[in-house]
DNA sequence: GGGCCGCTTCGGCGGCGCGCGAAGCCGCAC
DNA sequence: GTGCGGCTTCGCGCGCCGCCGAAGCGGCCC
């Protein structure tokens, strides 16, 4: 059983504006550097920078240094349910309708996603699983390369392979918030979200202007269900 | 979606160790006096006072004055899973195995419980919503008294009715936190809670060190369960 | 009615922590 | 190497909020 002062330090965490702010920014599972955040929060980069530090010794965002930048996502699914459930309540004690889900990333969001320009949620994961367990790809320096058959069934598919090597890197690993396991990226996931969405297989939902993320949720066209099964064994309903 | 300013303020709320400790203190489901509350969360009236006032107006406790008492418990049930979702992430980040359900207030505890001395849960909440319908129970200024056919088939039962004529109240609502609707209270509450014990009908849980709610939990034994579908046709699987 | 008791309101004190600017560190680009 | 830009650390000021004692209000009991 969590001690009290443990939980006062975690709700302390949540009572700042700049921090909540910071957090919520997070809850669509990209990653974000501390200067965009800072910029979210409308704080000046110290500040936010020492608001991050707290949150990180807290336990509530990961970092991942990638050059000169620190990119800051939650660190697990326990945040964004406690996010969540915050949020509820607030909204109930704003007078508004005791409805359950105060935001919109529930299990639709967590299906199929964009993240930046590929695929993330269930979908994206299953990808990465599949692709490497069948050595479609397999390792090279600073992430993965395409095996002989991986390039010949994935061109099969429609991808622009050569636009995909011109990238930066090629294919790397980016963790999956909602799945807490990677997905793909780099020039070939973004080559895969192309292909996808162009072949209509992939729809992408209508922009609110409620809902931030709504434009960056999927969702298989039939067609494209069936394509996924066929080419990757996934089911997307499991 | 609630504002931010919303989200901050009720999570401020739960960041200061007076409030936290009265609320975890309210999660088991009884009412509690403002006096009581201070001395738990060891602090002065006044101070105790000022902190119910903010929960009272944040929405996260519902009051209810009972002669110069005034009686706290939380607001909803939203309250609760919130509470619940920050302990979860607060053990997490405790270093804690990444366990689910941080408090033992889960399905098992809202089947059957005490209240006080009484039944609560949707054992509690069955019990009255059959006594009243049946008309075995029927209104009485300040409560309810028993039909005749109410004192007959509850006395076969075992129930004590002189002692319970003796309590100061017979029969009055209590308000189910769980369940959201009344359950009995008053000398033939505890008469009710009483004969089922005595009778093996319904087992305590065994005490716990490490869980100050075990023995408020209960269960039904399989005789039990029969005679409850039997004599009111309750049946606390469903 | 008198006294007690539970609870609230008021006023003043003290401390935590949020905020920013200035300065320093480090990786990258030219 | 040199310069730039993202980010962090340091130091200080200020405002918010929790804390209590004293006093006031209202219900209850003898």
């Amino acid at each position: 059983m969590p001690s009290l002062a443990g939980f006062t330090a975690t709700a302390a965490l949540l009572a700042d504006p700049a921090r909540s702010a910071m957090l919520h920014a997070l809850l669509g599972g990209e990653a974000l550097t501390a200067g965009e955040l800072a910029r979210i929060a409308g704080i000046a980069p110290p500040t936010a920078s020492g608001h991050l530090a707290q949150l990180l010794a807290g336990g509530l965002v990961a970092v991942h240094r990638q050059g000169r930048h620190r990119y800051h996502r939650l660190a697990s699914e326990e945040v964004a349910a406690a996010l969540e459930a915050l949020g509820c309540l607030a909204a109930l004690a704003d007078g508004a309708a005791p409805r359950r889900r105060a935001w919109p990333h529930g299990e639709a969001f967590r299906t199929a996603r964009l993240c930046y320009d590929h695929l993330a949620g269930r979908l994206g994961v299953g990808l990465h699983a599949r692709l490497t367990a069948g050595a479609w790809l397999v390792p090279a320096p600073g992430g993965w390369r395409l095996s002989g058959e991986g390039a010949q069934r994935l061109a099969a598919l429609g991808l622009d392979l050569d636009a995909a090597r011109r990238a930066r890197r090629f294919a790397c690993d980016c963790m999956d918030w909602s799945e807490r396991r990677p997905h793909l990226a780099g020039g070939l996931g973004r080559a895969l979200a192309q292909a996808l969405l162009r072949q209509g297989w992939l729809r992408r939902a209508a922009p609110r202007a409620d809902d931030p993320f709504a434009r960056r949720r999927l969702a298989p066209t039939p067609e494209g269900a069936r394509v996924l099964r066929e080419a990757f064994g996934l089911d997307l309903a499991a």
